[in-house]
Order: structure tokens, then sequence, then C-alpha cells
RNA sequence: GCCUAAAUAGCUCAGUUGGUUAGAGCACUUGACUGUUAAUCAAGGGGUCCUAGGUUCGAGUCCUAGUUUGGGCGCCA
């Protein structure tokens, strides 16, 4: 019977000593004279099987000789160790080859450095830490969905090239089939783009998020889930060039209920995963960063702590400390600011009401006429792990915003046409799904949590 | 993009004020070993000391430039 090491795990007291058939990769070998173990993980589960084996299989001395990494084909019996490190282990009667690793085989069955394995980035989930961050991840992205699919969401997935210049989110990616050795000039010299795939300059998009307020007036509650590029020249822990964002939208709501929704949404994402990989949470716990379990426990049981950003430089002030850049009303937060801020509130912090000068144009103006209703959520670690906003709604507002921070009105004649035919007050936001992956795990590099990340100079596999 | 640190065996690192033939652990090869679990023990193979210049009788070590990587900052999710 064959079985994989998930199903194994869940019934191997029942199996008895039947004869099954796993197959995986070698994790380590340890052979001596006469007998000899190996860690068998086939992927499906975070732990490995120990394979015992013995001279009396025919080919004893060659299986001693399997090296890690190689894939082999196992028959056995399941039998019980309740006094050994694992509660059961395969007996084996044959161990099959199935592919040889080579002598130089990079992963080796010790600790890596972190950057060594990005450069071996096909072989690293082989290890325990990326088999456990991808599962994760794997598990999260299920969660998403089934957190806005229970609440009867609508799941919209927005174009991932865009003509639109204008979301202001960051630099872009152009995308063109123009023949880069020989490029078309119009008379005045410039970039002919009518001979171009679309007949005009096209772009990786930055955000759905106006593809998915354009749903939100139709459908009253949806949400994006996908890629999204941006060509900054940003070297940290929590950027790359191509993330996955998750952008809901929601009618007749306002930046209440927008961070209503957040925090709803953080804490069944934390919950969901912390109930479908407990191996997995257990090691980040252990491993990767103490105190992992109880800080996201608290996290759940407790609320988030929600200041206007008035109130965020006032406490910033009033800490007395010395930072490298002064706090000051009106202007925006630095780095230092915000890991000050969810230190001294020991957890998430919603920051709301910011100065217009530093927002994007579709955010609502507040009565003040100096503030939006913007809203970022920091948490320790990952930084702003959501932006979002009560959109303007007001067409004659929307159009004086526009056109005081230079966004042209011309290609966004769709967007502005959403005020125009039955406008509501409505808002939204966007939660970096691979710094959600960070906070969850503990890890503190965004290129750990991304199967093959992309940032500036790096496009490798 | 700015600031900063680093680059020595497949990996993780040591290498003193510039001085003989550049080392260790792990990995690999060979062998030993009756319950290992990052097994242990013995022997062996393995080096463009990031690259290019320079200083010096002599450079892994000092200087200059470049490349790549880490961290911090900016931009944001």
């Amino acid at each position: 019977m064959k079985l994989n090491i998930r199903e194994l795990d869940k019934q191997y007291s029942d199996i008895g000593s039947k004869n099954i058939i796993i197959e995986g990769w070698v994790r380590n070998n340890r052979s001596q004279k006469e007998f000899g173990f190996i860690d068998l993980n086939d992927g499906t589960f975070f732990k490995s099987v120990q394979v015992v084996y013995d001279i009396a299989l025919e080919n004893f001395k060659e299986v001693g000789k399997i090296r890690v990494g190689s894939s082999v084909k196992v028959i056995g019996d399941v039998i019980l160790t309740p006094n050994n490190k694992q509660p059961y282990e395969i007996k084996a009667t044959s161990v099959e080859l199935v592919g040889d690793s080579l002598e130089d085989y990079p992963i080796q069955p010790k600790r890596h450095s972190r950057e060594f394995l990005r450069e071996n980035a096909h072989l690293r989930p082989r290890t325990n830490l990326f088999s456990a961050v991808f599962r994760v991840r794997s598990i999260l992205t299920h969660a998403v969905h089934s957190f806005f699919q229970e609440k009867g969401f609508v799941y919209l997935a927005a174009p991932l090239i865009t003509a639109s210049d204008a979301e202001g989110a960051g630099e872009m990616f152009k995308v063109t089939t123009l023949d880069l050795d020989n490029i078309p000039r119009n008379e005045e010299k410039s970039i002919d783009f009518k001979e171009d795939f679309f007949q005009k300059p096209a772009n990786l998009t930055v955000s759905g998020q106006l593809e998915a307020e354009a749903f939100a007036l139709a459908f009253k509650e949806v949400y994006t889930f996908g890629p999204t590029f941006r060509a900054e020249n940003s070297n940290t822990t929590t950027h790359a060039s191509e993330f996955w964002m998750i952008e809901p939208e929601i009618a007749f709501a306002d930046i209440h209920d927008d961070m209503d929704l957040a925090e709803e949404m953080v804490k069944y994402l934390i919950n969901f995963v912390i109930e479908r990989a407990p191996h997995e949470m257990e090691f980040f716990d252990k491993f990767v960063q103490k105190g992992l379990m109880n800080k996201l426990n608290s996290v759940v049981n407790g609320s988030f702590n929600r200041i206007t950003h008035k109130e965020a430089i006032d406490v910033l002030i009033n800490s007395k400390v010395k930072f490298d850049n002064e706090p000051q009303h009106g202007e925006d937060l630095a780095t230092e600011h915000e890991k000050y801020l969810v230190k001294h509130y020991n957890g998430p912090v919603f920051v709301i009401d910011w100065p217009k000068g530093i927002k994007a144009f579709y955010m609502r103006m507040n009565d003040d006429n100096e503030t939006v209703a913007g809203m970022d959520l920091l948490v320790p670690g990952s930084g702003e792990l959501i932006g979002g906003s009560q959109r303007e709604e007001r067409l004659d507002m929307l159009l004086k915003r526009m056109k005081e921070m230079d966004v042209p009105e011309e290609d966004l004649w769709w967007y502005l046409d959403l005020r125009k035919y039955g406008g509501c007050k409505h808002a939204g936001f966007g939660l970096g799904f691979d710094r959600m992956l960070m906070y969850l795990t503990g890890v503190e590099n965004i290129r750990d949590v991304i199967p093959f990340p992309r940032t500036p100079r790096n496009c490798e596999f």
C-alpha cells in the first residue's frame, strides 16, 4: 500500500505491520556495520520518518552509501517505538535508490546561511525552514480565500497589464513588444507607441485597487489577490519587485468599517494557520523567533490600537527619544517612528487621518480639509503590513485633488465614471501577503518567504 | 539611490605586527563500529584567499578602483 508520510503520521498506530510503500528524499543516512538509519522526507509532512534497514537486505552495503538528497522507494513495516525520540519508524524490507544525488549536493544536514540558500533557491525547499515556510505560505493562501468566501465577498482577478500610470504607488515595469534595437519614432522623435502591442504605453500593475473599486460598486464586497510589480530600486528586508497583495474593497463603508475588516482578517489568518500547521509553527517558535506563538496569541486575543496621525506624532514627541528624524505634525512617519510606535503599543497599530500632502489622490478628504481618511497598519518586524483608505466618492473633490497632484484625468475617465453613476462611500486596503507571512513565521527577510524572489539585480531561476 | 560592513576549501569559519608548504569543523572518498537520530572514530582527496591594478625583498593580510552579498535608510505592501 502506497502511503505518504502525512497519512502515515495520522494512522501509524492502526496500520499494524502491514507492508507499506513510501517514496521520498533522504535527509540523512547513518550507516553502521550491520544496520543503518535513513531520515526520509516525502514533502507531504513537516517531519521526516526514520527508516531502519539492516544486513538482511540483499543490497545492504549499497543502501548504506545512499547520499543525502537522493530519492528512494522504501517498502517496510511500521513498528511502534514509544521509548525512542520518534513514536514509530519503518523497518525496511526493501530500499531502492530511485535517483542518485551526486557527491557535490550542496544541502547538508547542518545549518546553512540564508544567503547561501537564497543562491540555491531551487534546493532550499528541501530544508526544514523552507519546507515550513512554503507549506505555511500555501495554507495562508487558502486562508485568504476562505476568509472572504465565507463572508460572501466576490473575488476578481485584477489585470496585471495596465495602461494607466496613475496609481502613483511606485515605478512601473514597462510592457512592450517593440524591438528595443530599433524603436519606432514619430515625427517629434519620441517613441511611437502606435506601433506597440496595445497602441499605447503599457506597464505591469502596481495595484488592483482602482479595478476593485469598479467591482465593489457592483458587488458591494469584493477582493483581489494576485501579484503586483514595483520597479523601485528598493534594497530592504521588506521590499520585493514582485510580491502578492490582497486588496478588499467594500461599498457603503467608511474607514472604521475598513479597519474592522482588516483587524478581523489578520486575526482570522493567524488562527487559520496556527490550527493547520502546528508543527511548522512550533518550529518557527523554537528556531526562528522565540516567543512567536505568544505574540500571535496575544494579537488574536487583543484588539488593535487605533490612533490618528496627530496622536502618533504627539506620542513620539512626548517620548523624549532622540530620533534621527524629528517627528513633526504634518510630516510622514519614518521607519524609526513606526518601530517606536509598535513597541510603545506592544502590538499592531492603526494610524489614520494622515496629512493630505503625503497620501494618494484617491483618499477621502476629511472635514478639516487638512487630513485624509487613510489608514496604515503597523506591526513589529514587517513594518507597514496594510495600507488603505476610505475613497473620495465626491466627484468635484476628486477632480480637485487630481488637479492638485497632477494626476491626468483622461486615463482615469472610467474611474471618474464610478462617481457619476451611483457613487457611494466606500473603502478598501492592500495587505502585503508576503509581509503577512513574515509576521506569521518570524522570518526577517521577504526574500525568504517568496519561492523565487525578484529584487533589484536578482532574477535567477 | 545613499550610508555601512563583508568576500579564504562544496558549506560555516579561523588565519596574530606583512615573513617557510594557508588551517579547523561539517560535507565528500575509503575503512571501523550491534539503536543511530546534525551519530561517533581513523585516514585521504579538495584552494584563482572575489576581480584588476599598486606599495614592498616579500601580500590572504596594506592602498586604490570595481563586482557581488549582508545590514541600515529612502520609496511602499
